[in-house]
DNA sequence: TCAAAAGTGTTCGTAGTACACCCATGT
DNA sequence: ACATGGGTGTACTACGAACACTTTTGA
């Protein structure tokens, strides 16, 4: 179970932004011919996959890389001229981690504390990726995946961003469909409703969950079955995302447009 | 009504981030010592009121600048050294616009296309902010604001920008407090409503508001009532927000935690 | 034939909307 | 008194959770 946490959110009045002693270091037009103030930039990027572990039921897992310096470290690293920031993070992880597919990238936040990272002065542009739970594991070089709920120690402030995107992830798993990124092309309800509470941190019905995401268009039976388990048991009927994009499913909770 | 936009999702495998020609510009390890790779940052601010405009009901406008380079923009400005991003949005918004009260500020997302600004790269971290119905409107130098749904050409991406805000304000409006931010510190739910009608662009029903809000715990009663306005009527209650700090109120619509 | 897993159906609670009706004030 | 706006109550719908019961397989 994670707990949610609200982001980035600066509330409740700074009156007066008289800015003591702050150089602005420019003239306060023609914003585009400043060239004074350029910082590092970097891209990290929590990579989550549903996986097999010690215990009976898969867990979420972390893709962590070993830094000598900072200890366990978010995959990443800085841009480079003419990259967006998405292209800079699937970069990284191909370099770094040996990842060549996440079904799905999304931004999480930028980290811009100062002293963030000790030395130079570094802005971190974070990022979630999703890899479906039936592609392999290929971890490469010093790269590791470990249960989200027993992290090592974490380098810098990438321990928060994990915890941040564990939030979001939660959040969108009930009202998007962003699940697609996380499952198989093709499972068993069963099966989902695994990746789902794994996800999540507590047990969802799978009754239930073909209820909710058949009513909505996310997920539709594909018309086969699947073989039965190891100990017997009725054959499963597979099921599919009907989208491979991310969609809200659930826009309105509440204040829903009238008619 | 906003059309309901997916934002910075880059879904759907890119197999195979064999990042040709990209040059990394960096050895694969020890993050914390490189120092190549610098670029650009600034912050930009759509700020948000709900104002009275020429119509009958107040409309959700937003605060540009004039930039005689590039037409109309949102505030906002390239960060100084050890200062956070939200600090620079801060700075900016007093400096560039005049506006020294913000009731809630948060992260948007980054805009990093290589060629959204011509001439150097730069890197927008953009920002939601919003004021209060009842602080002055205080326009500044060439500041000006705007009906969302009559902006003029606005430089670069940043009607992009704004465009993303809004879907993000309506969304927060349905499942957060968000609204304390708009609303004054009293109110009728009659002009509540209101705020919420023109920032979601349908209206609102003020009797399903104030049930909604007040079984959430996000309204409370005040216990006075207010003048009762030119045309007669009852005079109404007035209400207040209890929080003035960003909170989910309505975390899971499906897939709640059992129990 | 029995256990295990999957699927179907039913009940229940609750949130949100729509709308009718009642209340308090100014003219 | 009556128009104007605010407040209360009620009925209806829909979604989701819980859970019992049925179905289909393997041992």
């Amino acid at each position: 179970m994670v707990t949610p946490v609200i982001e980035n959110a600066v509330s409740a009045g700074f009156s007066g932004a008289r800015h003591a002693g702050v150089r602005t270091g420019t003239s306060p037009h023609n914003l585009e011919t400043m060239s004074d103030t350029t910082v590092r930039v970097e891209v990290l990027t929590a990579v989550f996959q549903v996986r097999e572990s010690e215990t009976a039921e898969p867990l979420l897992q972390v893709l962590l890389r070993r830094c000598e310096k900072a200890g366990w470290s978010l995959p990443g690293g800085p841009i480079v001229e003419r990259e967006t920031l998405g292209a800079a993070a699937v970069r990284w992880l191909g370099t770094r981690a040996g990842l060549t597919r996440v079904a799905h990238l999304e931004q999480l936040a930028v980290f811009s504390d100062p002293d963030r990272v000790p030395d130079e002065r570094t802005v971190a542009s974070t990022f979630i990726g999703l890899v479906p739970s039936d592609i392999p594991a290929e971890t490469v070089a010093d790269a590791e995946w470990f249960d989200v709920d027993g992290l090592p120690p974490l380098a810098y402030d990438h321990r928060d961003i994990v915890d941040r995107a564990r939030v979001r992830l939660a959040g969108k798993l009930s009202y998007t469909n962003i699940a697609f990124a996380l499952a198989p092309s093709q499972f068993p309800m069963s099966e989902l409703a695994e990746i789902y509470g794994a996800a999540l941190g507590y047990p969802v019905d799978s009754t239930n969950l073909l209820r909710v995401l058949s009513r909505r268009g996310v997920v539709v039976a594909t018309g086969t079955v699947g073989r039965t388990g190891g100990k017997g048991g009725r054959p499963p009927a597979l099921y599919a995302f009907a989208d491979t994009q991310l969609r809200v499913t659930d826009e309105f909770a509440a204040l829903r447009p009238p008619m």
